[in-house]
RNA sequence: GCGGCUGUGGUCCAGCCUGGUAGGACUCAAGCUUCCCAAGCUUGCUGCUCGGGUUCGAAUCCCGGCAGCCGCACCA
């Protein structure tokens, strides 16, 4: 319930985000994480590791660099699929993609050509500007990752890489071996990749540099299934919401009436629904997983149901995330290009493990809270999941007199080494409550003429407004319960 | 990338047509006040997107760059 403008504003004037390199004028497509910012992505970051990694037993990170040679995405595909042909019209100047005009033409698949390739064909078939009939100039190559020189002649070409994966997929020998040989294993990865998107817009939601969190899960099927399966118990009878490609629209369903898809998908699919509802906290009807058609997913997907979440600042249904059923194409390509074995010992023979995918667009689900967060009317109010919230908790002074101020440095004193805390003396009690309102710190602490009586303070929870009042002995691990919801907030 | 619109303190906007001291609201900071939800008072910080041109003089007119929004295209 966020109106785009407003929330910028806030993001801006508090301290989340805004644009990259703003003093020159920025640069579309980059933006900068603020203090606060910066908190609730790590924050966000912290919770998916802890939450993905408990998923298998033998789920770990791993840190692999931005840049990567040549060869690696040339494997990958990359160097010849991530990029477009286009066409420019020589009349009236506007851009195409070539393989989609000749498709026009023909009705035949055309995006496996080269450019050598579309110029013959666009020749043969005699294409013309579908928007003014102009003739059309030669295609050129515009490839979406951006080129890097590596070395001091220059001469060896690199690219910043356009997804996080591929240091995954590199790795999986080397961390079959150390980690012993134990599947299914999850490599997951927290990092940059980079896009050089045409027109990047609508804030961080299109980024040319942009974080990922994904975990690449490697597993022969039909050999490693009993580890799923005797996961996947717990939560067949389990409810999602879900809308599939062939579908009019969404509807929650239980698990096991998803039964055309393997167990490992169901159980991977659940877990994500159901860090989206009990860990970032979004409400039930403003995120949903969705199926991608065939014509939709690519060709290397065998599955592909993608999260998307309801943001009004963005203008309807979008995605922030995806899990992905790739078959051996990841290590089969690595393997071709590579020389080097990327399978494992099966019952006698070799196999290439199979992957699937979760991947995350940190950005985007960071926008996602603060979308489904924000709230303007009588009181403006963020209201993001304590554990994900930059400050959990503030402390203020009712009055700045009769010994009350020193009170409430104390209190801030003893609680800042435990919680994220905030401490304000300035302005009205109610302005800072509201400032911290803005903010979504879900509890704000004050000192009053009581405190001095009897060592209680008021606590107060930012969705209701309501106080209880406490022990000062106590704050400390009733706001963590209250945190880690152990304990629901009632005065 | 193409077309349309836009760019003024931290934020949101007025001023531009008709060139001549840049204004408001909110915010923020310091202080006063205050026994619980953006109150009030005092003081203060901060601005014409950038570059060029016209002019005695440009926020204002002209040209260009950059950025943003909307539409088109793009988004393996």
């Amino acid at each position: 319930m966020a109106d785009r403008e407003e929330l910028e504003s806030v993001c801006k004037r508090r301290g989340f985000v805004w644009q990259s390199s703003e003093i020159y004028g920025g640069e579309a497509g980059f933006y900068d994480y603020g203090h606060l910012g910066a908190k609730l992505k790590d924050n966000w970051e912290r919770s998916w590791k802890e939450y993905f990694l408990s998923l298998g037993d033998h789920y770990h990170m791993i840190y692999t660099p931005n840049i990567l040679p040549y060869r690696v995405l040339e494997s990958s595909g990359h160097v010849d699929h991530f990029s477009d042909i286009l066409i420019t019209c020589k009349r009236c100047g506007n851009s195409h993609r070539g393989d989609h005009l000749l498709e026009d033409i023909t009705g035949e698949s055309a995006e496996w050509m080269n450019k050598d390739e579309l110029s013959d064909h666009i020749l043969e078939h005699d294409v013309k500007c579908p928007d003014c009939g102009g003739d059309l100039d030669e295609p050129e190559d515009f490839n979406m990752m951006f080129e890097v020189d590596v070395g001091p002649k220059g001469d060896r070409k690199g690219f910043l890489r356009p997804e996080t994966a591929q240091g995954s997929y590199m790795n999986f020998p080397r961390e079959y071996r150390a980690l012993r040989k134990k599947m299914p294993m999850g490599l997951a990865t927290i990092g940059s990749a980079f896009r050089n998107e045409i027109s990047p817009r609508q804030g961080v939601y299109r980024l040319r540099e942009f974080r990922q969190a994904e975990l690449q899960i490697f597993f022969v099927p039909g050999k490693h299934d009993s580890v799923f399966e005797a996961r996947y118990q717990e939560l067949e009878k389990k409810n999602i919401k879900l809308l599939r490609s062939d579908w009019e629209e969404q509807k929650e369903v239980s698990l096991d009436e998803l039964d055309d898809l393997p167990v490992f998908y169901r159980y991977h699919l659940a877990k994500i629904y159901e860090f989206y509802s009990e860990v970032m906290e979004l409400p039930h009807d403003e995120f949903r997983l969705r199926e991608l058609s065939e014509e939709e997913k690519a060709f290397y997907n065998r599955i592909h149901f993608d999260v998307e979440v309801h943001m009004e600042s963005l203008g309807g249904w979008k995605e922030v995330a995806g899990l992905h059923y790739r078959g051996d194409h990841d290590l089969g390509q690595h393997q071709k290009g590579s020389g080097q074995k990327m399978s494992i010992p099966i019952d006698g023979e070799r196999l290439i493990p199979h992957v699937i995918e979760l991947s995350f667009g940190v950005d985007r689900n960071i926008w996602s809270i603060l979308d489904k967060g924000y709230r303007t009317g009588d009181r403006d109010c963020m209201k993001i999941s304590g554990s994900l919230a930059p400050y959990k908790v503030a402390v203020f002074p009712l009055v700045r007199k009769d010994g009350i101020l020193d009170r409430s440095i104390e209190v801030y004193e003893a609680l800042k080494s435990k919680f994220s805390t905030f401490w304000d003396k300035s302005g009205s009690i109610g302005k800072r409550y509201a400032r911290q309102d803005e903010i979504g710190t879900p509890y704000c602490i004050t000192v009053d003429y009581d405190t001095l009586e009897d060592d209680t303070v008021t606590v107060r929870e930012i969705e209701s407004t309501e106080q209880i009042r406490i022990p000062i002995s106590e704050l400390s691990e009733t706001i963590e319960s209250l945190i880690k919801k152990e304990k629901g907030f009632s005065s």
